[in-house]
DNA sequence: TGCTAATTTCATTTTTTTTTGAAAACTTTG
DNA sequence: CAAAGTTTTCAAAAAAAAATGAAATTAGCA
Protein backbone atom coordinates (compact mmCIF):
# COMPACT_ATOMS: atom_id res chain seq x y z
CA UNK A 1 0.00 0.00 0.00
CA UNK A 2 1.17 3.90 -0.67
CA UNK A 3 2.85 5.21 1.79
CA UNK A 4 1.83 8.82 2.86
CA UNK A 5 5.29 10.06 2.44
CA UNK A 6 5.23 13.28 3.46
CA UNK A 7 8.39 14.69 2.62
CA UNK A 8 10.34 12.36 -0.30
CA UNK A 9 7.86 12.50 -2.40
CA UNK A 10 5.93 15.75 -2.77
CA UNK A 11 8.23 18.09 -2.01
CA UNK A 12 6.80 21.43 -0.61
CA UNK A 13 10.27 21.66 1.14
CA UNK A 14 12.47 23.21 -0.30
CA UNK A 15 16.29 24.29 -0.15
CA UNK A 16 16.46 26.64 2.65
CA UNK A 17 14.73 24.40 5.08
CA UNK A 18 17.14 21.70 3.67
CA UNK A 19 20.06 23.84 4.99
CA UNK A 20 18.26 24.26 8.29
CA UNK A 21 18.08 20.80 8.26
CA UNK A 22 21.53 20.41 7.64
CA UNK A 23 22.78 22.98 10.24
CA UNK A 24 20.42 21.36 12.79
CA UNK A 25 22.48 17.51 12.43
CA UNK A 26 25.61 19.44 11.94
CA UNK A 27 24.35 21.46 15.47
CA UNK A 28 23.25 18.24 17.20
CA UNK A 29 25.88 15.85 16.24
CA UNK A 30 28.65 18.55 18.21
CA UNK A 31 25.94 18.75 21.07
CA UNK A 32 25.67 14.77 21.35
CA UNK A 33 29.13 13.95 21.08
CA UNK A 34 30.32 16.80 23.77
CA UNK A 35 27.65 14.36 25.84
CA UNK A 36 30.12 11.31 24.43
CA UNK A 37 26.70 10.01 22.15
CA UNK A 38 27.46 8.61 19.12
CA UNK A 39 27.27 10.72 15.82
CA UNK A 40 24.44 8.81 13.95
CA UNK A 41 22.42 9.84 17.43
CA UNK A 42 23.16 13.38 17.15
CA UNK A 43 22.40 12.98 13.19
CA UNK A 44 18.64 11.91 14.16
CA UNK A 45 17.80 14.37 16.69
CA UNK A 46 19.11 17.02 14.49
CA UNK A 47 17.05 15.74 11.94
CA UNK A 48 13.72 15.33 13.74
CA UNK A 49 13.99 18.43 15.48
CA UNK A 50 13.56 20.42 12.49
CA UNK A 51 11.00 18.07 11.42
CA UNK A 52 7.19 19.33 11.27
CA UNK A 53 6.04 16.34 10.94
CA UNK A 54 6.71 12.84 12.81
CA UNK A 55 9.29 10.23 10.84
CA UNK A 56 9.18 6.92 10.57
CA UNK A 57 12.49 4.83 11.00
CA UNK A 58 13.06 3.87 7.15
CA UNK A 59 12.80 7.79 6.31
CA UNK A 60 15.10 8.54 8.58
CA UNK A 61 16.96 5.97 7.52
CA UNK A 62 16.89 7.30 4.05
CA UNK A 63 17.07 10.83 4.45
CA UNK A 64 20.46 11.00 6.39
CA UNK A 65 21.84 8.19 4.72
CA UNK A 66 22.70 5.97 7.74
CA UNK A 67 21.72 2.09 8.33
CA UNK A 68 18.69 0.50 9.66
CA UNK A 69 20.88 -0.40 12.53
CA UNK A 70 22.09 2.44 13.27
CA UNK A 71 18.96 4.09 13.14
CA UNK A 72 17.04 1.39 15.33
CA UNK A 73 19.87 2.10 17.77
CA UNK A 74 20.09 5.24 17.56
CA UNK A 75 16.61 5.61 18.20
CA UNK A 76 16.56 3.19 20.85
CA UNK A 77 18.96 5.67 22.84
CA UNK A 78 17.02 8.45 22.19
CA UNK A 79 13.77 7.27 23.42
CA UNK A 80 15.45 6.24 26.77
CA UNK A 81 16.65 9.47 27.23
CA UNK A 82 13.48 10.71 26.61
CA UNK A 83 14.60 13.10 23.57
CA UNK A 84 12.44 11.43 20.80
CA UNK A 85 8.14 10.09 21.36
CA UNK A 86 6.40 7.78 19.00
CA UNK A 87 3.56 9.18 17.54
CA UNK A 88 0.27 7.44 16.04
CA UNK A 89 -0.34 8.03 12.70
CA UNK A 90 -3.71 6.61 11.48
CA UNK A 91 -3.36 3.98 8.56
CA UNK A 92 0.66 3.44 8.95
CA UNK A 93 1.96 0.39 11.13
CA UNK A 94 4.89 2.57 11.18
CA UNK A 95 6.41 4.42 14.10
CA UNK A 96 6.51 7.99 13.87
CA UNK A 97 8.92 10.28 15.87
CA UNK A 98 8.86 13.21 16.77
CA UNK A 99 12.35 15.21 18.82
CA UNK A 100 11.43 16.20 22.27
CA UNK A 101 12.04 19.37 22.60
CA UNK A 102 11.87 20.40 26.00
CA UNK A 103 15.89 20.79 26.81
CA UNK A 104 15.41 21.18 30.62
CA UNK A 105 13.80 17.85 31.03
CA UNK A 106 16.04 16.03 28.25
CA UNK A 107 18.98 17.54 30.36
CA UNK A 108 17.84 16.42 33.39
CA UNK A 109 17.08 12.65 32.20
CA UNK A 110 20.71 12.57 31.12
CA UNK A 111 22.14 13.44 34.42
CA UNK A 112 19.58 10.71 35.97
CA UNK A 113 20.64 7.90 33.10
CA UNK A 114 24.27 8.82 31.94
CA UNK A 115 26.08 10.10 34.92
CA UNK A 116 24.79 9.31 38.47
CA UNK A 117 24.94 5.63 37.93
CA UNK A 118 28.76 6.14 37.52
CA UNK A 119 28.48 8.81 40.97
CA UNK A 120 27.19 5.95 43.23
CA UNK A 121 30.70 3.60 41.93
CA UNK A 122 32.37 6.28 42.46
CA UNK A 123 31.40 6.42 46.38
CA UNK A 124 31.70 2.54 46.30
CA UNK A 125 35.22 3.11 45.40
CA UNK A 126 36.43 5.95 47.81
CA UNK A 127 34.79 3.53 50.25
CA UNK A 128 37.41 0.69 49.32
CA UNK A 129 40.38 3.63 49.06
CA UNK A 130 39.18 4.30 53.32
CA UNK A 131 39.15 0.33 53.84
CA UNK A 132 42.82 -0.23 52.11
CA UNK A 133 43.97 2.28 54.60
CA UNK A 134 42.48 1.62 58.08
CA UNK A 135 45.05 -1.08 59.95
CA UNK A 136 48.50 1.07 58.57
CA UNK A 137 48.72 4.49 60.88
CA UNK A 138 51.80 5.91 59.24
CA UNK A 139 52.72 9.46 59.23
CA UNK A 140 51.72 9.97 55.62
CA UNK A 141 48.26 8.26 56.45
CA UNK A 142 47.10 12.01 57.25
CA UNK A 143 47.80 12.59 53.64
CA UNK A 144 45.86 10.06 52.10
CA UNK A 145 43.17 10.68 54.58
CA UNK A 146 43.10 14.49 53.11
CA UNK A 147 43.07 13.68 49.82
CA UNK A 148 40.39 10.66 50.23
CA UNK A 149 37.64 13.62 52.21
CA UNK A 150 38.30 15.74 48.92
CA UNK A 151 36.68 13.20 46.73
CA UNK A 152 34.33 12.38 49.19
CA UNK A 153 33.45 16.11 49.00
CA UNK A 154 33.89 16.12 45.31
CA UNK A 155 31.30 13.07 44.67
CA UNK A 156 28.93 14.59 47.74
CA UNK A 157 28.91 18.40 45.53
CA UNK A 158 28.81 16.70 42.02
CA UNK A 159 25.59 14.38 43.75
CA UNK A 160 23.59 17.24 44.41
CA UNK A 161 25.12 19.89 42.03
CA UNK A 162 24.02 17.68 39.12
CA UNK A 163 20.30 16.78 39.81
CA UNK A 164 19.52 20.02 40.43
CA UNK A 165 21.61 21.82 37.41
CA UNK A 166 18.62 21.12 35.18
CA UNK A 167 16.59 23.16 37.62
CA UNK A 168 18.99 26.41 36.67
CA UNK A 169 18.20 26.35 33.12
CA UNK A 170 16.16 29.17 33.10
CA UNK A 171 14.36 28.68 29.48
CA UNK B 1 54.38 -6.05 53.85
CA UNK B 2 56.81 -8.69 51.66
CA UNK B 3 55.02 -8.27 48.70
CA UNK B 4 57.07 -8.64 45.25
CA UNK B 5 57.03 -5.09 44.25
CA UNK B 6 56.06 -4.39 40.21
CA UNK B 7 57.24 -1.00 41.03
CA UNK B 8 60.55 0.00 40.07
CA UNK B 9 62.93 2.22 42.05
CA UNK B 10 63.38 3.32 45.62
CA UNK B 11 60.37 1.57 47.03
CA UNK B 12 59.19 3.36 50.25
CA UNK B 13 55.62 3.08 49.38
CA UNK B 14 54.23 -0.75 50.23
CA UNK B 15 51.12 -2.92 49.92
CA UNK B 16 48.29 -0.99 51.32
CA UNK B 17 49.29 2.12 49.42
CA UNK B 18 49.83 0.75 46.24
CA UNK B 19 45.61 -0.64 47.06
CA UNK B 20 45.28 3.29 47.60
CA UNK B 21 47.05 3.73 44.51
CA UNK B 22 45.10 1.55 42.27
CA UNK B 23 41.34 2.57 43.61
CA UNK B 24 42.90 5.90 42.71
CA UNK B 25 43.75 5.13 39.13
CA UNK B 26 40.51 3.73 38.50
CA UNK B 27 38.60 6.05 39.98
CA UNK B 28 40.48 9.04 37.96
CA UNK B 29 40.28 7.03 34.97
CA UNK B 30 36.30 6.69 34.64
CA UNK B 31 36.08 10.55 36.28
CA UNK B 32 38.19 11.32 33.32
CA UNK B 33 36.64 9.03 30.45
CA UNK B 34 33.24 10.32 31.22
CA UNK B 35 34.99 13.26 30.47
CA UNK B 36 36.29 12.46 27.27
CA UNK B 37 39.80 11.89 28.66
CA UNK B 38 41.67 8.91 27.37
CA UNK B 39 42.83 6.11 29.58
CA UNK B 40 46.34 7.15 30.11
CA UNK B 41 45.22 10.61 31.29
CA UNK B 42 43.00 9.50 34.35
CA UNK B 43 45.77 6.89 35.28
CA UNK B 44 48.30 9.64 35.52
CA UNK B 45 46.30 12.00 37.25
CA UNK B 46 45.47 8.69 39.59
CA UNK B 47 49.25 8.26 40.57
CA UNK B 48 49.91 11.68 40.83
CA UNK B 49 46.77 12.28 43.19
CA UNK B 50 47.87 10.08 45.71
CA UNK B 51 51.51 10.58 45.48
CA UNK B 52 53.52 12.34 48.67
CA UNK B 53 56.09 13.20 46.35
CA UNK B 54 56.48 14.34 42.66
CA UNK B 55 57.18 12.12 40.23
CA UNK B 56 59.19 12.41 37.03
CA UNK B 57 57.97 11.16 33.68
CA UNK B 58 59.81 7.90 33.74
CA UNK B 59 58.41 6.87 37.34
CA UNK B 60 55.34 7.54 35.70
CA UNK B 61 55.92 5.68 32.76
CA UNK B 62 57.47 2.81 34.43
CA UNK B 63 54.46 2.52 37.35
CA UNK B 64 51.60 2.57 35.18
CA UNK B 65 53.30 0.70 32.53
CA UNK B 66 52.47 2.89 29.69
CA UNK B 67 54.83 4.32 26.78
CA UNK B 68 56.63 7.42 27.08
CA UNK B 69 54.56 9.01 24.30
CA UNK B 70 51.76 8.33 26.40
CA UNK B 71 52.78 9.71 29.26
CA UNK B 72 54.19 12.79 27.32
CA UNK B 73 50.73 13.66 25.76
CA UNK B 74 49.17 13.01 28.59
CA UNK B 75 51.28 15.34 31.08
CA UNK B 76 50.80 17.58 28.39
CA UNK B 77 46.93 17.61 28.42
CA UNK B 78 47.04 18.00 31.77
CA UNK B 79 49.14 21.18 32.14
CA UNK B 80 46.58 22.29 29.70
CA UNK B 81 44.15 21.93 32.52
CA UNK B 82 46.15 22.71 35.13
CA UNK B 83 45.60 19.69 36.42
CA UNK B 84 49.31 18.73 37.08
CA UNK B 85 51.95 21.06 38.18
CA UNK B 86 55.86 20.75 38.15
CA UNK B 87 58.20 21.34 40.74
CA UNK B 88 61.75 21.94 40.88
CA UNK B 89 63.94 19.11 42.69
CA UNK B 90 67.54 19.76 43.20
CA UNK B 91 70.13 18.22 41.81
CA UNK B 92 67.69 15.88 39.30
CA UNK B 93 67.19 17.63 35.69
CA UNK B 94 63.87 15.95 35.29
CA UNK B 95 60.71 17.71 35.44
CA UNK B 96 58.92 16.56 38.40
CA UNK B 97 55.35 16.70 38.23
CA UNK B 98 52.39 16.73 41.21
CA UNK B 99 48.97 16.23 40.87
CA UNK B 100 47.25 19.85 41.38
CA UNK B 101 44.03 18.97 43.80
CA UNK B 102 41.64 22.21 43.78
CA UNK B 103 38.48 20.53 41.74
CA UNK B 104 37.09 24.07 41.73
CA UNK B 105 39.87 25.15 39.38
CA UNK B 106 40.54 21.80 37.64
CA UNK B 107 36.96 22.37 36.86
CA UNK B 108 36.48 25.55 35.66
CA UNK B 109 39.39 25.46 33.47
CA UNK B 110 38.02 22.28 32.04
CA UNK B 111 34.79 24.22 30.86
CA UNK B 112 36.51 27.02 29.73
CA UNK B 113 39.39 25.10 27.65
CA UNK B 114 37.15 22.00 26.24
CA UNK B 115 33.44 23.15 26.89
CA UNK B 116 33.39 27.20 25.90
CA UNK B 117 34.76 26.77 22.47
CA UNK B 118 32.62 24.84 21.29
CA UNK B 119 29.35 26.98 22.38
CA UNK B 120 30.72 29.51 20.43
CA UNK B 121 30.82 27.98 17.51
CA UNK B 122 27.40 26.81 18.41
CA UNK B 123 26.19 30.59 18.22
CA UNK B 124 27.54 31.25 14.86
CA UNK B 125 25.95 27.68 13.65
CA UNK B 126 22.24 29.38 15.03
CA UNK B 127 22.91 32.63 12.99
CA UNK B 128 23.06 30.47 10.15
CA UNK B 129 20.08 28.57 10.59
CA UNK B 130 18.56 32.39 10.78
CA UNK B 131 19.75 33.07 7.53
CA UNK B 132 18.92 30.10 6.33
CA UNK B 133 15.22 31.05 7.13
CA UNK B 134 15.27 34.73 5.85
CA UNK B 135 13.97 35.36 2.94
CA UNK B 136 11.44 32.43 2.65
CA UNK B 137 7.96 33.12 4.62
CA UNK B 138 5.98 30.50 4.59
CA UNK B 139 3.57 29.49 7.21
CA UNK B 140 5.60 26.78 8.68
CA UNK B 141 8.75 29.45 9.27
CA UNK B 142 7.11 30.39 12.78
CA UNK B 143 7.42 26.65 13.33
CA UNK B 144 11.32 26.77 12.50
CA UNK B 145 11.26 30.32 14.72
CA UNK B 146 10.58 28.85 17.57
CA UNK B 147 12.70 26.23 17.44
CA UNK B 148 15.75 27.99 16.57
CA UNK B 149 14.95 30.42 19.47
CA UNK B 150 14.71 27.22 21.77
CA UNK B 151 18.50 26.78 20.68
CA UNK B 152 19.43 30.20 21.20
CA UNK B 153 18.43 29.78 24.78
CA UNK B 154 20.08 26.86 25.36
CA UNK B 155 23.28 28.33 24.29
CA UNK B 156 22.32 31.63 25.85
CA UNK B 157 21.89 29.45 29.27
CA UNK B 158 24.77 26.89 28.32
CA UNK B 159 27.11 30.24 27.93
CA UNK B 160 26.03 31.77 31.63
CA UNK B 161 25.47 28.70 33.52
CA UNK B 162 28.46 26.78 32.83
CA UNK B 163 30.87 28.99 33.39
CA UNK B 164 29.19 29.70 36.88
CA UNK B 165 28.85 26.11 37.57
CA UNK B 166 32.38 25.87 39.58
CA UNK B 167 31.73 28.80 41.36
CA UNK B 168 28.42 26.45 42.84
CA UNK B 169 30.67 23.68 43.94
CA UNK B 170 30.68 23.98 47.21
CA UNK B 171 33.68 22.57 49.41
C1' DT C 1 -3.66 -18.40 12.26
C1' DG C 2 -0.58 -17.27 8.67
C1' DC C 3 1.45 -13.67 6.10
C1' DT C 4 4.14 -9.68 5.72
C1' DA C 5 5.90 -5.29 7.06
C1' DA C 6 8.60 -3.27 10.66
C1' DT C 7 11.97 -3.48 13.97
C1' DT C 8 15.68 -5.37 16.72
C1' DT C 9 19.81 -7.89 17.33
C1' DC C 10 24.37 -8.98 16.70
C1' DA C 11 28.54 -10.85 14.23
C1' DT C 12 31.37 -8.56 11.07
C1' DT C 13 33.43 -4.50 8.93
C1' DT C 14 34.71 0.14 9.02
C1' DT C 15 36.10 4.18 11.19
C1' DT C 16 38.01 6.69 14.86
C1' DT C 17 40.75 7.13 18.83
C1' DT C 18 44.56 5.96 21.57
C1' DT C 19 48.96 4.01 22.32
C1' DT C 20 53.44 2.84 21.02
C1' DG C 21 58.22 3.43 20.02
C1' DA C 22 61.82 5.26 17.75
C1' DA C 23 63.72 9.43 15.74
C1' DA C 24 64.17 14.32 16.33
C1' DA C 25 64.70 18.15 19.21
C1' DC C 26 65.88 20.25 23.32
C1' DT C 27 68.65 21.01 27.57
C1' DT C 28 71.81 20.69 30.91
C1' DT C 29 76.45 20.00 32.34
C1' DG C 30 81.20 18.47 32.19
C1' DC D 1 80.65 22.42 22.36
C1' DA D 2 79.95 17.70 22.64
C1' DA D 3 77.90 14.06 25.16
C1' DA D 4 74.37 12.31 27.83
C1' DG D 5 69.90 12.76 29.67
C1' DT D 6 65.22 14.26 28.95
C1' DT D 7 61.20 15.35 26.48
C1' DT D 8 58.44 15.87 22.34
C1' DT D 9 56.73 14.48 18.01
C1' DC D 10 54.56 11.66 14.80
C1' DA D 11 54.03 7.62 11.61
C1' DA D 12 52.51 3.11 12.36
C1' DA D 13 50.16 -0.40 15.25
C1' DA D 14 46.69 -1.61 18.40
C1' DA D 15 42.51 -0.99 20.63
C1' DA D 16 38.01 0.81 21.08
C1' DA D 17 33.80 2.56 19.32
C1' DA D 18 30.39 2.88 15.86
C1' DA D 19 28.10 1.49 11.65
C1' DT D 20 26.54 -2.06 8.65
C1' DG D 21 23.45 -5.52 6.94
C1' DA D 22 21.35 -9.72 7.08
C1' DA D 23 19.07 -13.01 10.02
C1' DA D 24 15.89 -13.33 13.79
C1' DT D 25 12.17 -11.54 16.12
C1' DT D 26 8.08 -9.05 16.88
C1' DA D 27 3.76 -7.04 15.77
C1' DG D 28 -0.21 -5.73 12.77
C1' DC D 29 -3.71 -7.23 10.05
C1' DA D 30 -6.81 -10.02 7.02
Amino acid sequence: MPHPSPISGNQTVQKSNRDLEIESIDFFVRMMSMLGMPRSVGEIYGLLYFSTTALPMDQIVSRLGISLGSASQGLKTLRSLKAVRTSYVPGDRRDHYLAETEFRRLFSNFIKEEIMPHMESAKERIQRMEDSLSGTDEPTDEFYQIRIEKLKKLTRAGGRLLPALAGLLKF
